[in-house]
DNA sequence: GGCACACACGAAC
DNA sequence: GTTCGTGTGTGCC
């Protein structure tokens, strides 16, 4: 049985760096991205998923406990994402180390945080090279930025 | 299925 | 600063 009983829920909201669109189905988050959509439909629990991003973007520890949606992932991905889950609020981890973590290449690491379908929730702004430099962010730079100078990262 | 290529890197020159 | 090795995903064929 695969019926389509359950409904995607989705707002944006606009948060200093600009917009931000979470995604969920029913009790499980799909997607959180940097764009802004129209479509505004909400519920109890993408309520209160917004108001812990407001919460988290203002400067607030917030642990995100929520559960994600990793059906669309290869097991490596998934891997990665729950290995970047156990890095600490205002703690930074370079592609290298990451990578050693999940027995891979830093390049194969970057890859994989490339396509994170949860950014904030999953901490890839805490991902940077080992030189200093900031890598990337799908959200753009601004964004990784921003993130990390909430959390009080030194040096941002 | 296989293969080529793109990458949010790092280390060596 | 440039070049090369590297692992994974994606999209061709």
């Amino acid at each position: 049985m695969q019926s389509e009983s359950t409904t995607t829920y989705m707002v944006s909201f606009k948060t200093g760096p600009g917009f931000i669109t979470v995604e969920a189905k029913d009790n499980k988050l799909t997607r959180i991205s940097f764009k802004n959509t129209k479509e505004q439909r909400e519920n109890e629990f993408i309520r209160k998923l917004k108001k812990d991003i407001q919460s988290y973007l203002r400067g607030e520890k917030v642990s995100f406990g929520y559960p994600l949606d990793f059906s669309s992932l290869t097991p490596f991905q998934i891997k990665v994402f729950k290995l970047l889950q156990e890095v600490p609020y205002s703690k930074t981890i370079s592609y290298k180390e990451l990578a050693k973590k999940a027995k891979t290449s830093p390049r194969a690491a970057g890859r994989i945080l490339a396509s994170n379908p949860f950014p904030v929730i999953i901490p890839c702004h805490r991902v940077i090279n080992s030189s200093g430099a900031l890598g990337g962010f799908s959200g753009g730079l601004d964004w990784k930025k921003y993130l990390l100078k909430i959390e009080r990262v030194e040096g941002f």
